[in-house]
RNA sequence: GCCGGGAUGGCGAAAUUGGCAGACGCAGCGGACUUAAAAUCCGCAGGGCCCAAAAGGCCUGUGGGGGUUCGAUUCCCCCUCCCGGCACCA
């Protein structure tokens, strides 16, 4: 009757819930559990996930990044390193105003109730932090750093004043970065409200002066993804020009600058394009109505176009001024146009065009018959030229190349020849830029240049739930700083907050009205807060040393955990891949030439996760097919959570949530729990492996095989391309293969092995299965005697030999086409393997009266190749 | 337009170096257990064709077309579509 006892066994159901709120208890009443040691001989290991803002709950997402960064730390501290994993909440900003608003509850309030709602679930969920480290960016012992900072960078020239126009949002009634602003022209967090420009005196980070650094160094981070990389490069957008000065024939003497990346081509302008906002167009408009409307229409446009997303391929038009300026390289006079598609933010607002060598320019000239003019030819037509009259490059003339026709134009790249362009007729055009910049440079009117995408970091904000940025207005002494030994500058806390009227601090006079730390007469503070991705600038340094309160973290501790390349694993989103990885590096480079840090970048590897959707679409309210992870930890449990998260689909892509998908884990774990409840209890933690393998029946052999395959399997995905749903598969595949020789591990079977034997299969699933499932893994573990730590266990050992095949099966294929597969033992020699390959019967059916005519044995496979 | 990433059964996916395509799981189908259902366990399962059926056999198949190779999901060329980033960037 063993049948009927297994089945009785069998349906013993895994009591998720019991377990895994049995062993969170424990987990939270040993608060160093996690802690990171102090002085350890270990080598250290820093693993961090994006900390999040706490919005109230967790989502899926959140889950499946921690859930990835989890079993990394685990399996870390499995492998004897001393871990830092820390959490914290990025918990300035917006939304916390918003629900002031809603539920007129202070944003402290709401915003530290979210963050202990969070907080349970994570600890729910079992991720192992270090609590003891915990940063919450709102508190004053957080954000007096973000204003010692702010001072530091103000000493240095890097924090500075401007009156300028901004990116505001109506909704928002706050200043946003450029970095904030949708391709649309929407606001960020309100993607259907246009963004306004307004002009006003903002404190702007000189994040520009480190544009080459940050554009550089990307070069030295290989394990960043290429996307991430990518983005950011495309982000910083540097381009090597020149600028040259035209000066204006006619008024008084102004010069337009222009930048080019092809001043090669210059010989070739036939005119010059201002942006309908330069200030040289302002002042000939000035002057004459007619050009003035004409311009006021040009610039509606663009902002319309700016408005409808349709930048870039409105129709190109524009207004010719009736001035000219003069080419400074041939003198001549080239008409002045103001056109709308002329940027004022980019380069210097104004261009000269050059029809035969620019498709833009060309199309232009096109529509207003301004002529075009061909200065560069086909290096390859020169090469012809060049061969037909063995002449030297020095005696090529305009005269001799023929240039090609007009249809051929614009003729844009630069494997071309200066034709028509005075004493640089013949360069090369990459000669020419070059030779042409110095040129320009000595002459005066011109010099070789960089112009960059990146803008400084506008971080003013008229918002009250921010860090106040620590300045002070006198009358008299004007802006001046706050005392270092003054800070903090602490957020009041009864603020009346409104979307309207600038910054609510204006309207708290016992915060707006100060003395003026030089000399002392009233001040007014500035009302305006710091952008939050202030906050998680630099964030991550603090986690090494939270508690400072002399200064933001000690330099010795950071440089222990940062090295000289900086976080060993950084996990999160690719919705950060610009703007906070940004700034984050910017911030490392800071502190770096203040002297607090060795390291040049933040993050040595990152790992960007794929998001989590529903029914192929994203996760929203308003679809209403968002999952919430407290309902999967009720329905489930947190492993079967975890596990499914990591199981769905390889982290770096998107994962389709499918509640079916869940309940297949819930079942793996189950069967997993069966498998230990079953048969006679063994109790490992007073094992020895007192078994020898050489005694093993060959099934049980092949239970070993297959445990040493496994632990080869996802140890290999642990060090190299992380694909943990692959991990899970062989863990799956593991227990089936288990389950498949049920009575190896029974007593009551024919030929049991060892309970040594069981007890170390066992042993090793269960650390296996640690950093995925890490509620059942230590309550096996507990079940299997063992008193030592798990989460601290040495991970298991591959043996090789262990998990080498017996027999090898080896596929034969005739032409390609797999017709049998032989057995045979490993190392078997070359022709006795084809020996055996034709000796098959299948195989000579195909082989059969047709010539051979190649054997190929590659150690995996046989190929036959016949005809 | 430029840059990056993708496309494999009904679905999520696997195949890490060019070597048995579809591991593992979901859904499905068949069976066991049950009065029944659920749960659980066992089994089948890319598509098509041959065969009364089964066993078995044959052909075909990784977005499309071409190439290299004994052999291509994998390498090369061309194309289509999807996702993401940047973009009148001078």
């Amino acid at each position: 009757m063993p049948q009927e006892k297994d089945t009785l066994i069998r349906d013993e159901r895994y009591n998720a819930h019991q377990v895994e709120e049995k062993w969170a208890e424990r987990w939270q009443a040993d608060a160093s559990l996690y802690a990171a040691e102090r002085n350890s001989t270990k080598p250290k290991y820093y693993v961090l996930e994006m900390l999040p803002y706490p919005s109230g709950a967790l989502h899926m997402g959140h889950v499946r990044n921690y859930s990835i960064g989890d079993a990394l730390a685990r399996y870390m501290w499995m492998n004897g390193y001393n871990v830092l994993h820390p959490m914290g909440w990025d918990s300035f900003g917006l939304p916390a105003e918003n629900a002031a608003i809603a539920n007129q509850t202070p944003p402290r309030e709401w915003t530290l109730r979210n963050i202990a709602n969070m907080k349970t679930q994570m600890k729910r969920l079992g991720f192992a932090y270090d609590w003891s480290r915990e940063v919450t960016t709102c508190l004053p012992d957080y954000y007096r750093w973000n204003q010692w900072f702010f001072l530091k960078l103000y000493q240095r020239g890097l924090a500075y004043r401007k009156k300028s126009k901004v990116n505001w949002c109506p909704k928002c009634a706050t200043v946003l970065a450029n970095e904030q602003v949708l391709s649309n022209g929407c606001c960020w967090r309100h993607e259907d409200t246009l963004v306004q420009q307004r002009e006003l005196e903002q404190w702007f980070v000189r994040t520009t002066k480190y544009a080459d650094e940050l554009l550089r160094d990307l070069d030295r981070l290989p394990g960043w993804p290429e996307k991430v990389r990518t983005m950011q490069r495309n982000w910083i957008g540097r381009s090597e020009g020149t600028l040259v000065e035209f000066k204006l024939y006619s008024a008084g003497g102004d010069v337009i600058t222009v930048f080019t990346t092809r001043v090669d081509t210059i010989f070739g302008a036939t005119s010059v394009q201002l942006a309908p906002e330069h200030p040289v167009t302002q002042k000939l408009a000035a002057g004459d109505p007619e050009l003035s409307a004409k311009v006021a229409q040009l610039i509606a446009e663009q902002v319309q176009a700016k408005e409808s997303d349709k930048i870039g391929e409105i129709e190109k038009h524009g207004v010719n001024t009736g001035h000219f300026a003069i080419n400074p390289y041939n003198g001549e006079k080239v008409p002045v146009w103001v056109a709308n598609y002329i940027l004022m933010d980019y380069g210097t607002g104004a261009i000269m065009s050059v029809p035969a060598h620019d498709e833009r320019d060309y199309e232009f000239a096109k529509k207003y018959g301004i002529p075009i003019k061909q200065v560069i030819v086909p290096t390859d037509v020169g090469r012809t030229f060049l061969s037909d009259n063995a002449g030297s490059e020095a005696k090529m003339s305009d005269k001799n190349v023929r240039p090609t026709h007009g249809d051929e134009l614009p003729f844009t790249t630069l494997d071309g020849k200066l034709t028509d362009s005075g004493e640089f007729t013949g360069l090369s055009c990459e000669d020419a830029i070059e030779k042409m910049s110095a040129y320009a440079e000595q002459k005066g009117f011109g010099k070789a240049t960089v112009t960059f995408r990146l803008k400084d970091w506008g971080i003013s904000r008229q918002r009250y739930w921010g860090t106040p940025i620590p300045m002070v207005y006198c009358d008299k002494d004007g802006v001046v700083p706050v005392a270092e030994k003054d800070l903090p500058v602490i957020l009041p806390d009864k603020v009346e907050i409104t979307l309207t009227g600038g910054s609510p601090l204006l309207r708290v006079p016992e915060f707006l009205n100060t003395t003026c730390p030089k000399c002392g007469g009233p001040a007014r503070r500035e009302t305006d807060t710091m952008d939050t991705f202030v906050d998680s600038s630099w964030y991550f340094y603090r986690y090494t040393n939270a508690h400072n309160d002399e200064a933001p973290f000690d330099s010795a501790i950071a440089q222990y955990w940062f090295g000289d390349k900086g976080i060993d694993q950084y996990i999160g989103g690719v919705e950060h891949a610009i703007l906070h990885l940004i700034y984050s590096r910017f911030w490392t480079k800071f502190m770096r030439d203040m002297g607090l840090l060795k390291n040049d970048e933040p993050v040595e590897r990152l790992f960007t996760q794929g998001m989590v959707i529903k029914d192929g679409r994203k996760m929203s309210k308003n679809l209403g097919n968002v999952v919430s992870p407290d309902e999967m930890v009720a329905r489930f449990g947190a492993d079967a959570a975890r596990m499914y998260s990591l199981f769905a689909s390889p982290p770096d892509r998107d994962l389709d949530w499918q509640d079916t998908g869940i309940e297949g884990i819930r079942r793996f774990l189950a069967r997993v729990y069966a498998f230990f409840v079953e048969g006679p209890p063994v109790q490992s933690g007073t094992y020895k492996p007192e078994y020898a393998v050489n005694d093993l029946t060959p099934r049980a052999k092949g239970i070993l095989r297959k445990l040493h395959q496994t632990i080869g399997k996802i140890t290999e995905d642990f060090k190299g391309r992380w694909h943990f749903n692959t991990s899970v598969a062989a863990l799956m595949e593991l227990l089936n293969a288990c389950n498949a020789e049920q009575e190896i591990f029974a007593l009551h079977g024919d030929a049991p092995a060892p309970l040594a034997f069981r007890a170390d299969v066992q042993r090793k699933l269960v650390l296996l299965l640690a950093p995925f499932a890490p509620y059942l893994a230590h309550e096996l573990w507990e079940m299997l005697g063992e008193k030592s730590n798990l989460f601290k266990a040495p991970w298991p050992k591959y043996d090789a030999e262990l998990a080498k095949e017996e027999e090898i099966q080896i596929p034969v294929q005739v032409n390609g086409k797999l017709r049998s597969v032989i057995v045979v033992a490993p190392g078997t020699a070359e022709p006795e393997v084809i020996e055996r390959a034709l000796a098959d019967p299948k195989v000579q059916s195909f082989v059969a009266g047709k010539q051979i005519v190649k054997k190929i044995y590659t150690g995996k496979l046989v190929n036959i190749v016949v005809r």
